[in-house]
DNA sequence: TTTTATTTTCAATAAATTTTGAAAATAAAG
DNA sequence: CTTTATTTTCAAAATTTATTGAAAATAAAA
């Protein structure tokens, strides 16, 4: 196989992976393209390699930013920004726990708890207090474990996994 | 609160989980609905409390029964079908693990298998190998957790969880 | 300051996804 | 078999989400 070929099977990948997570599909192969990229790249640069929009290029790549995997990096004597995304997964999968856990597991946390005190003895009710309830205590168990990982020490963690 | 707000805060809730991780939004609700009810739903109960119609409910329905996580319930003398959830949420954990694995995780392990035989030996290249592999290292490791996670027995899991 | 390069915004448009509703298919009852 | 109830399908419509492109804003250079 060759780059190019090889190239464009991962970024394609990445994009559905990406889209059967909740992840917009550009925005996925935009980090796929940063991955892979030995040297940091430019708005048009992705815009070529992608044949996207100055727009669309560029409200990805702040959304990379906002959650923590891709960042500005100042080449000196270019006016042109240039974009690099982090190399190590373990780091990548770490910040994406940290922000899923923040946008996703937290809120759900939040209405779990304030739907606790709803008020009846039905059976309805009580269904209701013990799934919601069941669902609390083990979205907290999962967030915990989550909170660890994104602390932990990589090689830890890989012993860990693999003692499992 | 009383039990319509809360449960009506509920599904909502469950629904935009849905959404941010893939799921059809309607399909999430459903699951939810099914979840807190103490009796088995006709698609009818289901169009109701939801204000869906009937193709609606019946395709998300289908997708639920389709991941293994809704089954239909034959009540006698009944003619219409009755559908229930399963209550017990690590067992609802673990399917969705197990299908999650199979519908992504295999896909992309198999995709980054395959752009492991890239041939050059140009600095793009290199990066594009190392990263591939570094993936596929990690997706690996991922899909063998969740592999033991999905077999494990229900204790012995949460007890590794807490000791994390 | 003025000019030029670059980035950001956002209304309009396009594309993708979801939803409807009615017809066709299936299944049970008479 | 015929009638009635129920489920399934799917083309069309509605809605949501993503994308474009050009104008406005910002930043650097002259």
């Amino acid at each position: 196989m060759n780059y190019e070929e090889g190239k464009h099977k991962f970024i394609q990948a990445w994009g559905a992976l990406g889209s059967s997570w909740g992840i917009n599909k550009v925005m996925a192969q935009i980090h796929a393209l940063l991955l892979i990229s030995p040297k940091s790249l430019t708005t048009d640069d992705i815009m070529d390699e992608l044949k996207i929009s100055r727009g669309n290029a560029n409200m990805n790549i702040r959304a990379l930013m906002d959650w923590g995997i891709v960042e500005k990096e100042l080449i000196v004597g270019e006016r042109k920004d240039h974009y690099r995304a982090g190399k190590d997964i373990w780091e990548l999968a770490r910040q994406v726990s940290r922000e899923r856990r923040k946008r996703e597991i937290e809120p759900i946390l939040k209405v779990l708890g304030e739907v606790q005190d709803v008020k009846g003895k039905s059976d309805e009710v009580k269904e209701f207090k013990t799934v919601t309830s069941d669902l609390k205590d083990f979205s907290s168990k999962i967030d915990g474990a989550l909170d660890k990982f994104t602390r932990s020490d990589k090689n830890w963690f890989f012993k860990i996994l693999l003692k499992l």
